[in-house]
DNA sequence: TGTACATCAGTGAACGCGCGTTCACTGATGTAC
DNA sequence: TGTACATCAGTGAACGCGCGTTCACTGATGTAC
């Protein structure tokens, strides 16, 4: 069951893929090797040949995560705060966590994971705080960034708890809050 | 080894105590039954006297952890803006999940447990926001709310970051950024 | 270019381990007389 | 109040299961001649 070098390196491409989906669906610990591998049409066995462990997996997928999405035809607008915002603390963001932000899907399990995964959320923030930096340009320089990291905080956790959150009217009440709240600064 | 009705409600209540606690540092999925019951002083078998099973424990544990804490000595300084960031994006909030907030220790992990957990997270937030809300009573009283759950969300959302964050740096960056942009609005 | 063989991506059974849960048992508690 | 017995909180061995990981094997790929 030899496969190409090419066909090698598109497996394994699929494996990250995949398990950067799985893992902010249903967290690091909520699925396991095996069901990531047959995600990605491939049997358990096969894992080690691509992979040192199933953490080395997980800091790789949440680089994987953070990355631009390949899909670069959407920037073609200039993004405005009321753009990121109701993109972000949207209801199909809330419901789509698989395809979403990272930080907000893996934050507080990440805090309890090894080094190499939290250096990988040290690259989101810094990663979010880039795509911020724009919208903060006509401040002083000194408190852009500033501004940017708080911004980000705020939206990931309305984010994060709109999805913990079990009643529906306070899970959209939380949405709609921070984004009047941070419109109005 | 029968022990008295007082006794047995006494271990019953440490369990919850050890549960809420073990959970905000470890994760609801990071620490077992066996273990939660030797920290509580008990052996694991005991524990299905007291419980239907670890799901329901989890549910219970979360109340606890958003229940107001017993020393209710503190309560004596007003509490302000400045103080209740101060307190709440600090270092050693940060440094110590199993004492601290649960909705940003758990917050994500409770989006994929049961029902009743996350209605204990509903009630969490409730208990943040009526928490928060003196804060802002010199605003119309259509915007307390909002701005209650904006200010809940947004100092989760710092405090899970600084932990998810393996940059020691970015982590305090998080915390003053935060502070400083939610204290000039 | 064609042939022979070494390589190695992927397979699927098997491993040890820890987990949530069950159960027969123990012995102090609580109760009936 | 004292005695006999039923109750039941807690114990510790055992269960089935799923997990991460290993390994012998397969057969197409890639290479040496």
């Amino acid at each position: 069951m030899r496969v190409s070098k090419a066909e090698a390196a598109q497996s394994r491409e699929r494996i990250v893929q995949v398990a950067a989906e799985q893992f902010r669906e249903h967290g690091f610990d909520g699925i396991g090797v095996a069901d990531l591998m047959k995600a990605a049409g491939l049997t358990h066995g096969g894992f080690y040949g691509h992979f040192d462990s199933k953490e080395s997996l997980m800091a790789e997928a949440a680089l994987r995560a953070f990355a631009p999405s390949s899909g670069g035809a959407e920037k073609a607008e200039k993004p405005t705060l009321e753009r990121v915002l109701a993109a972000y603390l949207s209801p199909e963001h809330r419901d789509n966590p698989a395809q979403g932000c990272a930080l907000a899907a893996l934050g507080c399990d990440a805090a309890r994971q090894s080094p190499a995964v939290r250096a990988a959320f040290s690259q989101g923030v810094e990663a979010a705080v880039a795509k911020l930096l724009p919208l903060f340009e006509n401040l002083p320089v000194e408190q852009q960034r500033e501004q940017a990291l708080a911004l980000c905080a705020s939206m990931v956790g309305a984010l994060m708890l709109s999805r913990a959150v079990g009643d529906a009217g306070l899970s959209g009440e939380l949405l709609a809050a921070c984004k009047s709240s941070l419109l109005n600064v």
